[in-house]
DNA sequence: TGTCTGTTGGTGACTAAGTCACCGACCCGG
DNA sequence: CCGGGTCGGTGACTTAGTCACCAACAGACA
């Protein structure tokens, strides 16, 4: 039997007869881009398992300035739907389709049965805890001690397309640093000086990835 | 009967049956100041839950620079101890006891029961892990986009003893806020030329509480 | 008691980053 | 082809971090 669970890895070893009330209470649910999935005053109803697309979360401060926290991406489990579940807490982060996304959402009930029945489902989501928590302690050191222009390097090689285009404005790339707009557009008038990009409104191409390597690694 | 539970509130609700398993199978450790709990290489062998003391998590970069992510406090529970037995994974952050520390050992075998059996135990370490993502983007969001002068009124504040005073050197305060030394020292500086503070070696005395506080809110 | 040593904090000069105000170029709908 | 909104560029300025160095201090010890 084909089943979502099958894409998983983490869950293949999953017992059969839990591996089927999973299959048989979950639903696949369609989220268009740009939804807000969770955030200030929205808490989800059921654990959220995303199995196309990416999900961005993202930190709003009151001034209006925002840093992008961490990604969640095709076979990653949503914990942030998961602690809102289970502790019923309020968050100051919002998550936001990035693209289209289907995702698989396990209802509250089966969420805590399958935590409690199943060794291989219940390592599943800690590893998942884990990770955000690794994620986050690196984001917060990045931020704290790594000049912006190595992190806006690293972030154009990360995030360039299959043509080394990236189609994001300034003040886009800003967010995903939590840095300023004009640094942005100093950084990247930096580069293209250097050859490395060629800028253009609403688009960076990267023209010369390995310097653009060199240089981020150089400290 | 009396026993460390008790003074877990969370745990309160837990059923008789599970409580004196839990009773029976964990035990009671001593951690002298200065012990590093958890860090790189060093994995933990039990979830560790903290009775007396407070235990540091922070991060050290290559280039040698810290930053304090969070502190478990009595009664909380230790996720990050958690998240190494569940997930096996390598953290570069470091908790180290800062007081001594007594804590609550569970063995890993029956900390997994226990998430597998009580939904209150579930709840209280759910709740413990939420708690810390949360911690983590409020640091993140304040690192990125508040003020030093700001932060570090309100980390005065913060760790002001009764006598208002702060048994830590101008480094330790940078430690706490990710910055530099020297910003601590010139912002200290000014602080005491305002009469907010008096600095003596390896010690900072709150003079004006009140104006400490109007100004870390004053933005 | 004086000396030695490691720790702590002070300082100036400089670079990096963030802020503010403003402008012009571009894009798309009408 | 006009007009409003978005996007990016710029100069002047403030805030933060870095670097090199020194002086004051505390504790160990001869």
């Amino acid at each position: 039997m084909q089943s979502w669970i099958d894409h998983f890895p983490e869950l293949s070893g999953l017992e059969p007869e839990l591996r089927a009330t999973l299959d048989r209470q979950s639903r696949v649910v369609e989220v268009p881009r740009g939804t807000v999935i969770f955030g200030p005053g929205q808490a989800p109803d059921a654990h959220l398992m995303v199995l196309e697309g990416v999900v961005r979360v993202h930190q709003v401060a009151e001034n209006g300035r925002e840093i992008v926290l961490y990604r969640v991406h095709s076979h990653e489990s949503c914990v942030l739907t998961t602690a809102c579940l289970l502790a019923y807490e309020e968050y100051s982060a919002e998550g936001i389709a990035e693209s289209d996304v289907s995702a698989v959402a396990v209802p509250r009930t089966c969420f805590e049965e399958m935590i409690g029945r199943s060794e291989v489902f219940r390592r599943f989501v800690f590893a998942a805890y884990s990770k955000r928590l690794t994620d986050l302690f690196v984001t917060i050191e990045e931020v704290a001690f790594r000049r912006v222009d190595l992190r806006l390097a690293q972030k154009l090689l990360e995030r360039q397309g299959e043509d080394g285009d990236i189609l994001l404005t300034h003040q886009q790339l800003a967010t995903e640093l939590g840095t300023a707009r004009e640094v942005v557009s100093r950084q990247l008038q930096e580069f293209q000086r250097r050859g490395w990009v060629a800028v253009a409104r609403g688009r960076v191409h990267v023209a010369d990835a390995a310097a653009l390597e060199a240089f981020s690694r150089s400290a």
